[in-house]
DNA sequence: ATCTCGATAGTCT
DNA sequence: GACTATCGAGATC
C-alpha cells in the first residue's frame, strides 16, 4: 500500500515495458519484433541495458524446443503465461534467457542470443570477468583499464564507459568488445546478472527485468532469418533472426 | 578465419 | 549413462 518506492521517477527515466499482448503471439512473430527492443536489468549492483540484436524462436511443436516432450520442473515457465522469463541452466555452467510467448499451457519462447551493450558496460565487464592481454603478456582487467581511462599499448583501445556516438558506436574495437560482453546467450546472462532467480519473472510489470520498445528510430530494420545455432533437431528451421548488417551478433 | 576439444552439472532415459 | 538452445583456449591454415 505504501507508494514510497517512487516507481514514478523510475518510470520517467526508463522506457516502458512491452505489454503482455506483445508476447501473446506465435514465437516467430515475437522473435522478429523483439529485434531492436531494449533489455533492461536493474540490480543492487547497477543497471545494465542492451539493444536486442539476435533472437531465436522455439515452439512446442518443434523437436529442438525444451517443451517438445512435455512439461517438466525445468521448463515449467515456458508453459506459463506469455511475457514471463524462462531462464535455464545448460552445459553445467551457462544460463540462457528466454521470453515466454503464446498461450498459457503452450510451451513457446524466444531465446535472446545477442544484444548491443548500451549502458552499464563496466558492470557487464566486471560480471564477465573480462580480461585482456597486455603487450607484455601480463593480464589486466578490462574494467580497471576502463576505470583508469587508460589506452592499451596494443590495438585495443578499450573505452567501456565511453559515450555512444553515431560515428564510434560501431567502430571495430567497440564491436569486438561488445561481442565479448554480450555476443551470445550465456554471455548476456553473465553480463546482465541473470540466473535462476530471474526464472519465471514477469517482464511486463516495470520490475527489475523487463523489455521495452526501441527508444529511437532503429538504425536497421531489414530482418534476416537463418538456421538456429547449437541444435541438432529441426536445425533446418530458419528461426534465428538478426538485422541485416548488424555486427552485434553471436558466433558463426 | 575456422576447427577441435574440454569444462562442468543438471536433466532425462 | 548420454546429452546439452555454450564458451574460451589452443591448434592449425
Amino acid at each position: 500500500m505504501s507508494a514510497d518506492a517512487s516507481p514514478q521517477s523510475r518510470h520517467e527515466r526508463m522506457p516502458m515495458s512491452l505489454p503482455r499482448s506483445f508476447y501473446q503471439r506465435d514465437p516467430v512473430a515475437v522473435a522478429r519484433d523483439l529485434l531492436n527492443c531494449v533489455l533492461i536489468h536493474e540490480t543492487p549492483e547497477g543497471v545494465t541495458i542492451g539493444r536486442i540484436s539476435e533472437t531465436e524462436a522455439y515452439a512446442q511443436d518443434d523437436p529442438a524446443c525444451h517443451a517438445f516432450r512435455g512439461r517438466t520442473p525445468r521448463n515449467a515457465a515456458m508453459f506459463g503465461p506469455a511475457g514471463f522469463a524462462y531462464v535455464y541452466f545448460t552445459y553445467g555452467m551457462h544460463f540462457c534467457f528466454n521470453a515466454v510467448t503464446g498461450e498459457e499451457g503452450v510451451g513457446d519462447a524466444v531465446l535472446i542470443r545477442a544484444v548491443e551493450p548500451l549502458h552499464g558496460r563496466e558492470l557487464m565487464s566486471r560480471r564477465r570477468g573480462l580480461t585482456i592481454e597486455a603487450k607484455q603478456g601480463e593480464k589486466h582487467e578490462a574494467e580497471q583499464e576502463a576505470g583508469r581511462g587508460a589506452v592499451n599499448p596494443g590495438e585495443m583501445a578499450i573505452d567501456l564507459q565511453g559515450v555512444r556516438t553515431d560515428a564510434e558506436a560501431e567502430a571495430p574495437a567497440r564491436v569486438r568488445i561488445a561481442r565479448l560482453l554480450t555476443g551470445g546467450p550465456g554471455k548476456i546472462c553473465k553480463a546482465f546478472g541473470i540466473d535462476r532467480e530471474q526464472n519465471g519473472q514477469d517482464l511486463t510489470n516495470d520490475g527489475r527485468l523487463r523489455i521495452a520498445a526501441p527508444t529511437e528510430q532503429p538504425r536497421r530494420t531489414v530482418i534476416e532469418a537463418s538456421p538456429r545455432i547449437g541444435i541438432r533437431l529441426a536445425a533446418e528451421r530458419p528461426w534465428r533472426f538478426t538485422l541485416a548488417g548488424d555486427p552485434f551478433v553471436s558466433r558463426r
